[in-house]
This record gives C-alpha cells, sequence and structure tokens, in this order.
DNA sequence: TTTGTTAGTTCAGCGGACTAACAAACCTCT
DNA sequence: AGAGGTTTGTTAGTCCGCTGAACTAACAAA
C-alpha cells in the first residue's frame, strides 16, 4: 500500500486528502526550498515549485504572519527590471527542544534553533533512575530547557536509547527502565506541546541526513557507545521496521565463536564494537592500530551484505572519533569494497559524522521539523 | 526531502501538488479498498476511507464509466434501510501485458488481468540474441501479446535482469547485452501505450507483496537460478538503492575462501548458491540434506545482518523449490533466528514464493496497477 | 524620457470536496 | 396493513485553494 504523507503532517488516518492537506503540502515545499537552499525570491520561489506567484505570495505571507519567515530586502547584484524582495526562514524566530536520552549516565538536552544549530545546553544527572522516576526526570529536564528560551517553541524532539514505535511509545529500554512507556503521550500532556520521539540512532540519521551534508542516497548512521545501533535513512524516509526495531543491529551474531555477550548469545556486534568492550581489548593488546583494523574488518564483513543489498550510498560512523576515525574507518571502507560490487562499493562513502557529539540531538529537532514543518 | 506521491502516478517533477492529484488520490484510495476488500457499497466505501458518499458516488461513477469498476447489484443478507448496490473491481475488464526477460534462453510474457490472474502466456526463445536484436525481440514478444487480447490493456510491465533505474532505463544487463538501453521509452514509443520496466527481482517483491498473501512489513525476496537477486519492500515501498543497484546481492562476497566466481573475485553468494553450482555440489556430495543445510546456514549467516538492520518481517525464497525449500530453507531460518534479537528473529517468516514461476510476471503487472491505478 | 523587463498584487473563475436536504427502498412494530 | 425508523444514493448549493489574465511598481538601458 503506497502511503502519502503531506509534508507537514502525518496522513490523516483514512488516507483521504482536504484542500488543508494540499495547503500545508504547499507550505512545506517553499520552506523545504528556502531550508535547503537559502533565501529566494517570492518570483523565484514560483519557478522552482511550479506554482504561480500569486500561490507562493499568499503562502509566504502566512509564513511571515507565523514568524517563521523574514523579508530580507533586496539582493546586492541588481539586474533589469523591478528588484526582488528576498525571503528566507527566520532561525531565530523558532527554538526546538531536544533531548538526548542515550548517555546512561545522564539525560541531555538543548535548544536548538531552526537551523539546526544548539543555542542552548542543560543536562540532569540520571543517577540511577529508572522507570517512573526517569520519566519525572525527563520531564523536569524538558521543562528547565523550555525556560530556557523566549522564543515560541516549535515542539520537543526526544532521542531515546530502546526500541520506540511510530506513535512516541517506547517499547523496551532496559537501561531507562522502559517498557512499554508512552513517553510522547505523557511529555506532550504534561508541556502542552508537539512531542515527537525516536529512537537514538534514527534521530541520528536524521540529524545527519538533514545537516551533516549528507549526500542523498542511501545513509547509515552507525552509533557506537555502551551499545551499537544503527538508523537508516531510505529513499529519503526514515526506515522504522516491522516491529519498529530497524537499525537494532547491536545483538546481530557476527561471530559465533566470539565472545559471550550480556544479551545471552554469543558473538554480538556489540562484544566486538561497543566501547567498552573496544577498550578493553585495546588495553590488552601491544598493537592498537592492529586491534582496530581487525575490528574494521569484521565490522566491515558483516555490513558488507546490508551495504550491497540496500545500495547505500553513505556509511557514517558516529562515536569516540579516536576508535572510529583511522584504523578501523578504512578497514571497514576497504573490507566494504572488496566484498561488494563495483557499482555498489565505488559510491559508497564511508565517514565519521560531521556533527559529533550533538548528531542526536540536531537529529531530534530534525523530528520536530519534519514532523511540524515538513521540513527534512 | 520527504516524497510526495500521489497515488496513481509519479509525482510531478516540481512537487506541487494540483487538484487533479487530489482526485487521482481518492480514485486510488477507492481502488485500493476494492482491490484489498473485494466488493463494497458506496456508503462502506465512504465510511471506510473518510470521504462523504456524494464524493464516492461520483467517483464511483467515472471509474464505473472507464470500465475499471462494475454494479453488483445488493448484497444477499439484508439489514434494515435501503439495500446498498455493491461496486467491484472488474477485473477481466482491462488487461495488463507483462514480461519476465529473466530467463537466460527465451523472453517470457503473459497477459494478466486486473486480479492478477494470468490469462494468457506467449514466449520467444532467444537464440542468444543482443543488444539491439533483443530489444527487438522484446517489442516482437510484445505486439504479440497484445494481439492476444481484446480488451483494453492498461500498460506493459517489464522484469528485466540487470540494473534498471526508475526511468526504465536499462543500466546495465550483460545477459542481454544491455547498457544504458532506454527499454521503458523504446517500447512505450512502439506501442503507444505505458510501459514500467524494473529488474526482475524488484518485480517479484513486487508480486508477493500484492498478490503472494505477504503479511505487510518488510518483505524481501530473494531470486536463485542463473544468477543470484534479491528484491526489497519497505516501509510499503519498492526500495531502489543510490544507484538503482538495491538488491544486486548476488555479488556481495560471503566467504573470502570460496569458489571464484566469474565476476573476478571470490566466495560471491552466486558461487554459494546460484542453481548450476549449487546443483553441481549436489552431484558431487552423498549427502544431499548436508549440501542445502550447509548452504542454507551460509545463507543464513550472510543475511542476518540484513534482516537485523531492516527488522525483515518475511523472506520469501523464489527459485527451484527442490532446492529451496526444506534443509535450505529450514537452516536459513534457525540460522537467521539464532544470530538475531527475538523481537526480529521470531517474528521472523522464512518461506518458499507463492506464486512460483509467475513471480516476475505478475510483478511486473503489478509495477503497472501501481503505476497507473495506484493500487499496490 | 521612452522602452522593455521583472516582481508582486488584484480579481474572476474553476475544480473538487463538503454540508444539507431529500427520495427511494427496505425493515419493524403496532 | 400502515406508520415510523433506517440506510442508501442523489441533487443542490457552498467553501476553499489554485489558476490565468491583467494591473501596478520599480528598475536598467537607450
Amino acid at each position: 500500500m503506497t502511503h502519502l504523507s503531506p509534508l507537514g503532517r502525518p496522513l490523516r488516518p483514512s488516507g483521504k486528502l482536504l484542500q488543508e492537506d494540499t495547503r500545508r503540502h504547499h507550505r512545506a515545499l517553499l520552506l523545504q526550498r528556502l531550508f535547503r537552499d537559502g533565501p529566494a525570491s517570492r518570483a523565484d520561489l514560483a519557478r522552482t515549485t511550479g506554482l504561480t506567484r500569486v500561490t507562493v505570495s499568499e503562502l509566504v505571507g502566512t509564513m511571515v504572519a507565523d514568524g517563521l519567515v523574514e523579508e530580507l530586502g533586496a539582493p546586492v547584484e541588481s539586474r533589469v527590471g523591478k528588484p526582488p524582495t528576498l525571503v528566507g526562514v527566520a532561525a531565530e524566530s523558532t527554538h526546538i527542544v531536544s533531548l538526548d536520552l542515550s548517555p546512561d549516565d545522564r539525560l541531555t538536552g538543548a535548544v536548538v534553533n531552526l537551523a539546526g544549530h544548539v543555542v542552548a545546553r542543560h543536562e540532569r544527572p540520571l543517577a540511577g533512575r529508572k522507570g517512573a522516576e526517569a520519566t519525572a526526570l525527563v520531564h523536569e529536564l524538558a521543562d528547565e530547557l523550555l525556560a530556557m528560551t523566549s522564543r515560541p517553541v516549535l515542539g520537543i524532539g526526544v532521542g531515546s536509547p530502546g526500541v520506540v514505535d511510530a506513535l512516541g511509545t517506547v517499547l523496551d529500554a532496559p537501561n531507562l527502565g522502559w517498557h512499554g512507556t508512552p513517553l510522547a503521550d505523557g511529555l506532550r500532556e504534561h508541556t502542552g506541546l508537539p512531542v515527537l520521539v525516536a529512537n537514538d540512532a534514527n534521530t541520528a540519521a536524521l540529524g545527519e541526513h538533514s545537516f551533516g551534508h549528507a549526500q542523498g542516497g542511501g545513509l547509515m548512521v552507525l552509533r557506537v557507545g555502551t551499545g551499537v545501533g544503527a538508523g537508516l535513512i531510505l529513499e529519503g524516509t526514515l526506515l522504522h521496521g516491522h516491529r519498529a526495531a530497524a537499525g537494532e543491529i547491536g545483538h546481530v551474531v557476527v561471530d559465533p565463536r566470539g565472545e559471550a555477550c550480556a544479551c545471552g548469545r554469543t558473538g554480538c556486534l556489540e562484544t566486538l564494537l561497543a566501547v567498552p568492550h573496544l577498550r578493553r581489548r585495546l588495553a590488552a593488546s601491544s598493537s592498537r592500530t592492529r586491534v582496530l583494523a581487525d575490528t574494521g574488518r569484521r565490522l566491515g564483513a558483516a555490513l558488507a551484505p546490508v551495504v550491497g543489498t540496500l545500495n547505500l550510498h553513505e556509511l557514517v560512523l558516529s562515536g569516540p572519533v579516536d576508535l572510529l576515525d583511522g584504523p578501523l574507518r578504512d578497514a571497514v571502507e576497504s573490507t566494504i569494497r572488496r566484498r561488494t560490487m563495483p557499482v555498489i562499493g565505488d559510491e559508497l562513502v564511508v565517514r565519521t559524522s560531521t556533527l559529533g557529539d550533538d548528531v542526536v540531538l540536531v537529529g531530534a529537532a530534525v523530528l520536530v521539523l519534519a514532523g511540524e514543518l515538513g521540513v527534512s
């Protein structure tokens, strides 16, 4: 079944399309252009979108009224005819509150502007809190972040560890003691704002895709920390998977004769790649490079079928750069190249994240941008 | 960038949405219901789609005028109120011509009705033809199939080997000597009908998804023949990949110490799984079961990262049932289960195709149904 | 100053979906 | 049998959003 989702809002359940949806779609289309290509004149927007100048003018009008977009005056260079009035996204007009719940000792958050830049940060130590106490701490953190901005807040985006469904319910996050916890609903009720929740690796993928100079084409972000998880953007959209568990690659067995894993099985990717394990192996070995390259080769071997099957364009490694960039990255790249067809391997880009530790926060903001404005 | 594709037609390049598109979307929405759930009354359709009875009546009117849908009278059971008039898809009102170019010795084709049933078949031996000669043969086969039906033809769907881009240009198909051949354009010009071309494994996935009792949720169809290829339906849509090479899994290296492959590398999946190789190994061994189970285990090991990363729901094996069903399938299933998390592995269904050798033909028809009517 | 060009606005019209209201056809209850 | 209630599908009129055509504004070049 083909899904039609008007930019800006999730599709109404029935699938029917109102004129209102058309309007929101076009509004989002204009915003998209402005986000992606920077300021432009109304006439320019009309040309690139195919809408008439009339429609564009009217839509820009509503966006200016909302404060989302502002007039910037005429451009410097002058051509023949009446000089255009540039309009552009007013990045500071509206803020987004982002939460990153993935570190295991604390909850971090930020105020992010429409350009995806962090304008303020705040965090609270988790101190072992779980279940309802952890939820309460999330609410507190959100409140404190909301108090840190005087601008209207578009919504709250959350990157949470564990499996998160499309409605923002955390189905399973052992670290936080959440099982079927309706995080989005609770936070929405608490704050009265739109709330969007996704798995941290998934938000990282969104962040990298929209603000990390991604090239377009399939993107996979592999997050390496205490655990290992991935997020995938395929055909321009985030992959959720059958049970919302897409990207849960940490407990895929890559070496049946490997180390025992906390999950009960043997040789999970996490036992190979998770930071504690990797650091331990590094400490025990004389050759740092050999350990890293060896790890990269095994990782590459596990990812080659994925890259080949999906014809991915970019593989982004996110985590401690001292471990991931260098021999490990090189080995991953060369191994995947060696193990896939030229059409696929030659085009593949393997790199570390350009957003660093902020990927999840920025990605959570993208979640809100996409959900509320239809921009991504 | 979020893509909006109104059911029925590819999005106009700009991304703008006309009222016309809304109408087509709603028409497709109704057709979808009728295809999926069978006949229904106008009032029923209105309830399930959320459109008003007025709008539904009008839309049904146009579809009846087109002959696509027919009135079926009142249902047997009678409830209170005026009895409804059921309307249903007129499966034989329109035909689709499907071509399967994947066998390496011949080109096969069929006339398919709207219900996905093959109503006539025809084939032509390839006799080593390549390049322009092969293209000419495709045209001939299409003409002959078109002559076999007196009903209006909705379009021509083609499942071709090799890498095929979204516009129906065959980028690379060594067997047929095609490199950058605009197959869809040529056939469209030749016949004057809408033509849609995709990779054979991709059309197979479409066929299995729409008419193979697929469960919904991520689906991967692995086609095993002279070569090995896959097609994936993720989040309800066909995956194309960065260079239209998604599913090209045959030349992913699964065993660096394996057999030499025709492609120049060593231990490609094809050397493990392609029918000629597999039959040869079976002939050389005393234990058929051991060879098949061993092959299944290796295949499972290669696919586990894919299944785990994508959180697939169904894995369908398509090809010679005597090889694929039984020990091989069992070993694939158990290996993947053992190598993935319970959330993922427990939900996975591994099975052989329900459509048998017709998957590609039926899938090519789905390509047309999806492209022309927005049904899938 | 005139001419040509480009930007942005006003206005009438059209397409498509919606609401309201109704006739037809059936049930059920007295 | 007849009255009243229900459900279907149609007709009539309204609203909303986009369009094309025409207009005003503002500039460069000649």
